[in-house]
DNA sequence: GTGGTCTAGACCACG
DNA sequence: GTGGTCTAGACCACG
């Protein structure tokens, strides 16, 4: 799986590293049990630093989305909990975004549009 | 409108006046033309410096949700500029978003009523 | 002539109202010694505070563009001084603009048609 | 790149930092991916405080001119996005601005030699 | 070391 | 009375 950083972003690196491998994960990209790329390996492709790869990774890991041990490295959770549960956070951001949508004229068929691609994987 | 301030948000202050003040206007809580609070007055009120709720204000000014003048302070404009498109940033958030209520067990169904309600202000 | 104030500007409304009868001296829809509504009268027609055109009308007799008497009212000036050259203020706004157009992908030509737009009156 | 500031001027002191650096992009003085003084040491540079030159980075960040990131500091941009025309906003003042030339007696020639003096950077 | 956020307080122009 | 600008200073996250 490629990680693409957006150098003009405001969201930090290790967000975006974070982002993009639970986003994998939701679209199958990344499979259950998939060893993903060493720290050193990812920091090097990616250009940056190891420490921004390992807090991301760090991150990931206490979410529940991967785990990591000596051995084999970081590899994606057999079993991903599921609580069932958007979260408060995620509950505030999405109002925010469907309420900017909303004044941009933008109508509701095209957000569920987008979000029923974004579930199915098909974007 | 109550604005409420999560201290414990990652979310910059003035960035919490201005996500609640846009959702405020999509909701119509907040109507066209309606006067906001004044700076100082919202400051007080929350309990922060004018500065901040100055930079929510202008923020909202440069995205043309508001107009300031030194006479009447601040309004909520009367015509919004309508895009129609949603913007590759809060493209990006909504997918990750889906992603991660998909990875916790939430349904799709769940999510659709979920930005129904959103966008037709029932929530 | 009418003048149209911009609410949503940043421009003060006193300067709005000088900018606007500069320009229409420069475009001849304001002649040579022509009247021009008295103090009263425009703010009534704009809906604004009557020392609001005074300030602005003070501001062109003091440039040189208007001339006030007390029996005649404002009246546009029949000979407005030629200095020749443009203000220092003027060129860096000039050169300001220009480069944002540049910047902007507009070319050298579009630019010049303005000009000469504005300098002939045909916009 | 000096940045020198008008104390005299109306202009807020970080829109004069704002435009100079926008000017010195366009003219080629300010390479593309070139780096910005940091926000302190312009700060120390100019005298004034950091928040002031914050802002008006903010500004170009905003519009597109400039990048910042905590690491390498505030950079120009690679690629300005071109829009291919002119702001209303500025459309109004190259306005005012030929309309007072022309009143003073400035002839088109010389207003075309300087904006092209300035579009090709020669000034 | 860097930019970003925030405060407490001051002063100013506009209307 | 209003928003806008600016200061001096502090603390923080990112990398």
């Amino acid at each position: 799986m490629v990680i693409k950083i957006d150098e003009y972003s405001d969201l930090p690196i290790y967000m975006q590293i974070r982002n993009q491998i639970v986003m994998g994960i939701s679209s199958g990209e990344l499979a259950a049990g998939e060893q993903l790329p060493t720290v050193r390996a990812l920091a090097l492709e990616i250009g940056i630093n190891t420490m921004t790869v390992s807090k991301a990774y760090q991150i990931l890991k206490n979410e529940g989305y991967i785990m990591t041990d000596r051995k084999n490295g970081a590899r994606v959770r057999q079993q991903i909990e599921k609580t069932g549960v958007i979260s408060g956070e995620n509950k505030n951001e999405l109002r925010r975004i469907v309420s900017e949508a909303r004044l941009s004229g933008v109508s509701i068929e095209e957000i569920r549009d987008l979000v029923d691609g974004y579930y199915y994987g098909k974007i």
